[in-house]
DNA sequence: TGCAAAATAGAACGATCGTTCGATTCTGCG
DNA sequence: CGCAGAATCGAACGATCGTTCTATTTTGCA
């Protein structure tokens, strides 16, 4: 997961930020919102000129180009994604705990939370098939997310709760539907249960992947360092 | 399923076509391959006008407003879907025989086919944060198409394919999201093997619900007529 | 064949889009 | 404080959008 480049311009540079970080990163925070409910192709510079109580070439000033926002605002959801996602999940314990702590929250960002409108999905079927710097920066970002939900699987193999046969990119692509079907009863649809049919369903996958020793350890999730069995090592 | 208003405009009036009927209907087609495309609200006006070699009134005539054609490509898509997809399904033998064909022709239309942008997945993405006549009718019929689905889960259930404590909307959103994510990796992903992904992930969620009865079919897929056995009966 | 009606074209509209440019205001350092 | 440079504004551009209106062409029936 490369943290640097995503966080290096967030972070003051000297001392303090500059006036224009400080406005650049106001203008992105609310495009992040105008992109989560009309998505990356409906945000426009006048609709964010007009939230942001700026000129439309104040705004544009500081990207250069749409495409250039575009790209800036997927950049922004990726940091704010880690930071309510995957750091939090990877203090857990690896293996099974780590894993359903990234579900759960993955969850949480997608159908519970305010301008909950994931980028990630709705920018997925927006550029499928309109290639270009946009669509590559969204594909880049969507990949390195579920090469470190596979990595997380295959602690969870490695640390025995799983079966050492399973296949993380299967699992993978079992539990993200979850999560597309999540996005798509709750924010379309609106259907009430979608949350809980959810995280049934994710219990449902797992029972196919998890080992008794994983099985064990959902009974008791406190324990911090659970006993690692010698089932299976590293593939 | 409510057929009769989706076929009506596409059936010979009296004897046959009119010129502007069969227009309209050449402009639909155009329309629904350039929404499986660029969406429905990349669907501009002046590009159908283009494709279709129309003057943009021309084409404005037959809809009276582009949220009207937008509703038309939807109830287009769905009739076309209908036929696809449904229509032949429902020719297989109730039961497993025919949810299994219900998936596999869903798989094919959400991922191998030309013009395979499924207007019901985008659609549902737009339009989730857009309240209006369109999302109205987009939901309407992701709503019938879903119940059919649940009915034929109810209906294996019934034959004693699938365990008799089956929820079918849990079974539903669990199978729909396999979809979700096929539609994610084939084509925004390019990913190559996601077909069979697809196909193996439903073989492991029908692994929850399936009875020995339901098994033993799989083995046989060709019997016409399955043998009932008296498990369960309707709810 | 002729004529009313349907179908299509063409031009123009106001609005909004992303973008450019020159002028103006503001900021932060010496 | 003063001044260079950054930041922001305001106006304008060409393009495209959906839509309206009025001609013109085409169609189908008596």
């Amino acid at each position: 997961m490369t943290t640097e480049t995503d966080f290096a311009d967030r972070i003051p540079r000297r001392i303090a930020l500059q006036k224009g970080q400080q406005t650049r990163a106001a203008i992105l925070d609310a495009a992040l919102g105008l992109a989560s409910h009309m998505g990356l192709e409906g945000l426009s510079i006048g609709a964010l000129a007009e939230v942001t109580q700026m000129s439309k070439s104040g705004v544009f000033a500081h990207f250069g180009s749409r495409e250039e926002l575009q790209i800036s605002v997927i950049r922004e959801y990726h940091a704010k994604f880690e930071e309510e996602v995957f750091f939090p999940a990877v203090r857990e314990p690896r293996g099974l705990p780590r894993l359903r702590s990234l579900f759960e929250r993955w969850v949480k960002r997608v159908s519970v939370e305010i301008d909950s409108g994931c980028i990630y999905i709705s920018g997925a079927v927006e550029f499928d098939d309109r290639p270009g710097p946009v669509r590559d920066a969204l594909a880049s970002m969507v990949v390195a997310w579920h090469g470190a939900l596979e990595r997380a699987i295959q602690l969870a193999v490695d640390e025995g709760h799983l079966v050492p046969d399973t296949d993380a990119m299967q699992m993978l692509f079992e539990v993200h539907g979850l999560i597309l079907a999540l996005h798509h009863d709750a924010r379309f649809l609106r259907l009430p249960g979608a949350l809980d049919r959810a995280r049934s369903a994710f219990e449902h996958v797992l029972s196919h992947y998890i080992t008794p020793a994983g099985a064990a350890l959902a009974a008791s999730p406190a324990r911090v360092h659970p006993t690692r069995p010698a089932t299976a090592r590293r593939r």
